[in-house]
DNA sequence: TCCCGATTTAGACTTAGTCTAAGCGCCGTG
DNA sequence: CACGGCGCTTAGACTAAGTCTAAATCGGGA
């Protein structure tokens, strides 16, 4: 796992203490933390920290384009690193978010829309889980 | 347009003169409002409509499937009566939602998801809407 | 008409998030 | 080493969106 201060210079972030361990956190997960969650996880490391530097940070994060946030599902705004651009897939019974790798669904046509330009894009799935599936973890 | 009334005994919904007024606007509605300015609308209407009554109302209709929540944007919860599934573009300059016809983009390979049983999926877009567009209203 | 369950209401409460003003810490300079 | 300044962090007040509660009211069937 790659340096998370490496990281923060790399996008012109000055490193700090809370800064490091929100991003050693919320950089390497996928557990689609909310902000809140990504509050309650870095203090169990430093029990210190305030929510203001925790919402500040994450939204440091998401303009220097180390994060993305995401408006998926009820009552949730979730934040993912952003690595390479993938789908999400939305367990309705637990509301669970799962990433679906980007070439595993194909969207056709896109570039045919005369009226917009689309920069970006991803497949929203909601249902259920299959019994079969084995945990990501 | 179809009566209101009708349309909410179809659902199993029991008419109420403030559930008409809402059912009013927001089921024939293209503007992808949020909860507050459902209220703000049916207020110029029947101004002594509260907000606990608009908000219950919303999620009846959301219960009784005549109406969708969209989660899409940032910072905002928004409603959408349903009629047929489409896709969604939103303006990342204004933060304005468009409807895209479910046939005017394909997606492919949904099916072939092992681990997922898929009940539902869109596709959201985000970019700027082109200049010559005219309006839609 | 009367009654009972369903609906509506105002306002208190909760939750997520932002703002503000003060304090602290780190770094470069003299 | 002391100083000064800027940027970061902090607690807590504030805001906005939405839910809950308890009381009042409505409306349809016996």
């Amino acid at each position: 796992m790659k340096d998370t201060e490496t990281t923060l210079r790399g996008s012109g972030i000055q490193p700090s203490a809370q800064r490091v361990a929100v991003g050693d956190y919320v950089l390497h997960t996928h557990e689609h933390p909310s902000a809140d969650l990504v509050w309650k996880r870095v203090r169990e490391r430093f029990p210190w920290i305030s929510r203001a530097t925790v919402y500040n940070t994450l939204n440091l994060f998401v303009d220097k384009g180390l994060l993305q946030r995401l408006n998926l599902s009820e009552d949730s705004v979730v934040f993912d690193p952003i690595t390479e651009t993938h789908h999400h897939f939305i367990d309705e019974k637990s509301g669970i978010i799962h990433d679906v790798p980007w070439d595993r669904v194909q969207v056709c046509n896109i570039e045919s829309l005369r009226d917009f330009d689309v920069h970006d894009y991803q497949v929203v799935m909601r249902g259920s889980v299959k019994a079969t599936r084995r945990s990501k973890h």
